[in-house]
DNA sequence: CTAACATATCAATATTTTTTGATCAAAATG
DNA sequence: CATTTTGATCAAAAAATATTGATATGTTAG
């Protein structure tokens, strides 16, 4: 133990919320929350260059907040529950333990 | 309703998971998990340079992850119990809900 | 087969974020 | 008061991300 720094989560973490710390990426997340939808509809929703918007789906697919499927010409993009669930966890770890809640009385630091 | 990107909380949330999308911020995250740290202490443990310290703990705080508390020469930094909330608040608003889990079947795209 | 379409990828550029080093201000200390 | 210490801030450089436009690939339609 001790490297100061990485934890090992939280290299994990950071790339999840890297990949929702991002409003395009967010207004994605959100159309996909009712039903897979293919590229070309995101594009019309958001207004948003074709080769743009590949970019932000592959951040998100690469985090692994989305899956797609590829159907004839068309490649429809969903939310993997997996990676979300993921993301929540991250979000729920940096919560402090109920006991450690309290001001810690100084004094002790710097000396 | 309407205006493609930018649903409200979208601006809030980026700001949230961008401030914690970084390895040295969730490092500093988890160092004051329990119990509020001056900034030396927080340098020592993290080996960072100080003015680079400052700043992450700036974003932090900004975002309203930390707060601050100053006292003699030192200031000592704690987790912000209701920033961490909005946080993970935000992060379950990302969930699907449960009746849109399910393929929504092609066809309906691109016509 | 050829043309049109959906999407990915790439290279160049623009933009944003991060790091570094210097300087500054407010305590505390002698 | 002069010095030291803690921490913030600022400007410049470096690094990472995002945007754009062009091109490439696979697919369906004619």
């Amino acid at each position: 133990m001790s490297s100061a720094v990485a934890v090992p989560h939280t290299t994990t973490a950071a790339r999840l919320f890297h990949a929702v710390s991002d409003e395009t990426r967010l207004a994605l997340i959100h159309m996909l929350r009712d039903g897979e939808r293919c590229v070309c509809e995101l594009q019309d929703a958001l207004g948003a260059a074709q080769s743009r918007l590949s970019f932000h789906l592959r951040v998100l697919k690469d985090a692994g907040l989305l899956s797609d499927r590829k159907e004839g010409r068309w490649v429809y993009y969903s939310l993997n529950a997996d990676g979300i669930a993921e993301l929540e966890e991250a979000a729920v770890r940096l919560k402090p333990p109920r006991r450690a809640l309290r001001v810690r009385h100084a004094s002790d630091c710097c000396d």
